[in-house]
DNA sequence: ACTACTTATTCAACGGATTGCGCAGCAATA
DNA sequence: TATTGCTGCGCAATCCGTTGAATAAGTAGT
């Protein structure tokens, strides 16, 4: 229920269009909540149903026409209600853990090549954010202390995976050699 | 998607009515997929349509009748397909984030209250996951070792959250101080 | 010259998920 | 006695999200 308001916060900052905001759903909100351009468009559609934002229309010479939305009074009233009431617990759906809760069926090999690609996701991602969060902390992170505290999450994440991900291996392996070795 | 996988691999172990596994994700599989106990019985309909899980009614005297599933040789063949490819990323969508990251129009204390409330409840998570962790360590674990592994996931994650909300704490903290001071 | 990518928006179809409701009887508690 | 809670199943409306595609013009690379 909430991407109207992921986007009602991007908003915030600055006067943005879809595109602008699908990009920084690829990269900075992305970490806490993702959508495809699709879904923005159609949200955007219906926040300015609701005078939630409006736009204004930019014509463009060599790329095409694009609008720039801004949030409105109502649109940073909904927003800061929305802030007021209690977030419902994330739902967790996480079908690779599935795959591990079943993974009495899977041959333990099939299961660490899956879990190396995941690290190597992970290990990217956790790079990423490190950069960020270093940039950020040399500039004085005061000024951006949220984006900092969301990028700290992203980090702990990562690294508890990661962690999480090692703790399986030698499980695997320690079970492998058991097995081999009757 | 996979709902109906989450469902097949409960079912692997023992035959259950909807009831049964809406009970499982509430707690075991809940830890890594959730649903409600109306698309579980929509799911298994569907299931049954396509021969993946059969049932049997059972009549019960002083409490309603039911019906337990079992998986077919279909439901396996279709389960182990799955496992075999590649899960797709968890798309995130964590709402209490997006209030970290618009932060800024919130003042610290409402978000202070509600990081303690959140942290009131994974650290319930996190003791109940220890329990069972620890039950199944002292009954060595390896004959569960995939619900042990499964656990030992949502440990993690939650102490990883759990410090990070620490680290939110100081930060805040830290600025609370340095704004009444000016 | 051809391919691929970037900027920019939108539509249509489908499937998944949520919300709300309804039925039904038993057990326990206030 | 009234209310709440547990066991058990299901339907319908609506909303949210995904997939796939179309359009259009510029730029960068092989």
């Amino acid at each position: 229920m909430s991407l109207r308001h992921a986007i009602l916060v991007l908003l915030q900052d600055q006067e943005a269009s879809g595109y602008d905001l699908a990009r920084e759903f690829a990269n900075s909100i992305g970490l806490v909540w993702n959508a495809t351009h699709q879904q923005i468009y159609l949200e955007l559609g219906k926040l300015n149903d609701q005078n939630m934002v409006k736009f204004r229309h930019i014509p463009q010479d060599g790329k095409p026409d694009k609008k720039l939305y801004r949030i409105t009074e109502e649109g940073r009233d909904e927003l800061i209600r929305w802030l007021r009431k209690p977030a419902a617990p994330p739902r967790i759906r996480d079908a690779f853990m599935v795959k591990i809760a079943g993974g009495a069926l899977s041959d333990s090999s099939s299961i660490l090549r899956e879990l190396d690609d995941q690290a190597d996701l992970r290990r990217e991602r956790l790079h990423t954010f490190e950069a960020l969060a270093k940039k950020l902390d040399e500039q004085g992170r005061d000024k951006d202390l949220f984006t900092y505290l969301t990028l700290r999450r992203g980090i702990l994440d990562q690294q508890a995976w990661l962690h999480w991900a090692d703790e399986v291996k030698t499980a695997l392996n320690k079970r492998e050699i058991l097995s081999t070795s009757v």
